[in-house]
DNA sequence: TTGGAATGTCAACAAGGCTGACATAAACTG
DNA sequence: CAGTTTATGTCAGCCTTGTTGACATTCCAA
């Protein structure tokens, strides 16, 4: 098992995959201790104002696509109605999400992020930034490259949707 | 602050990086919902055994480390050790890890998984790595090398000493 | 001998998942 | 028009997994 783990690939890296046990072990690890560095600084942050990462990751998606219906947020974030909607009430109560009645149907809520919710959001994704960017750096171009490639490999497909669909907005 | 983003100069830059905001928050997403991916299997795993993915996270480890500590566990998933006894506790009353009192020191526990302990690591394990490794050959070697790159960089420092310690296993 | 470390346990609480049931309004369909 | 479906909201209750605080036990080490 690790006794393999010897001539695999030079780091030049033409050769073939070489995927022992140990070096996919490494890569689960990799993903579970660099998720909990990526969701420190936001966690901070949320405590502040006694939010939880469910409230950011509404914030983020209504940011990313101002006037996002509910069924729409629901099927992104892969969670119950009730469990988002106990989040969407404290975010509209506290006046940081606003929600329209649809115009062509009725029955659709539209999200969008007040001033205050853009500025929530903005400290957030900062901070995330700073976090993503710095890792980046110390990477490189490449690193970045191939980062993103296994990323979206790893997704399931009906998530690589909703990922890929705004792949490269305005550029 | 979001003004900078921009995507065209490079105000500041002197990397040859151009991150953009929107760059950066693809790699946010990118990190949500590949994540989403990398648990999904093991998850629905735990749900036949009524179990959690606390439970996974205590059994991976503890599987990487046989005779490893509680003390030492903690640290490593960084929650408390009320709710890691939680956890160990029906573990071990279920038969998967065994409780050795230290004998340099008897106050130290020190845990290792019974047959049917590993029996369910690997079971875990194994879900997990053919996502990983599938993910791996669509996305090719030097992508693979990117990947554990970033998120090595992504890590908190505390959490990279528990990483890299493991990092070439035997080599 | 005493202080502190490692561990375990009890109680209580919170966030955020879940299911089930039910209400409403709007849209769609025959 | 009547009936069904859709989108949403809400109430109640349950589970896991995180938290704090308090307290007991064991035992190493100064």
């Amino acid at each position: 098992m690790m006794a393999e783990g010897g001539g695999a690939g030079t780091p030049g890296g033409e050769s073939l995959l070489f995927l022992t046990d140990e070096q996919l072990r490494k890569g689960i690890e990799a993903m579970f201790f660099a998720y909990r560095g990526f969701t420190a600084d936001p966690d901070r942050i949320l405590e502040k104002y006694s939010y939880g990462r469910a409230h950011h990751r509404a914030v983020h998606f209504i940011n990313r696509s101002p006037g996002t219906t509910v069924n729409n947020l629901l099927n992104i974030l892969g969670v119950t109605k009730q469990s988002l909607n106990r989040v969407l009430r404290t975010l509209i109560e506290d006046g940081l999400v606003e929600s329209r009645v649809g115009k062509r149907d009725k029955r659709e809520r539209h999200l969008y992020l007040t001033e205050a919710g853009a500025a929530l959001e903005a400290e957030l994704s900062n901070a995330q930034r700073v976090r993503m960017r710095d890792a980046y750096r110390q990477a490189g171009p490449e690193a970045v490259s191939g980062f993103r490639t296994v990323l979206e490999a790893m997704m399931d497909p009906e998530m690589r949707r909703h990922f890929v669909q705004f792949k490269e907005t305005g550029q």
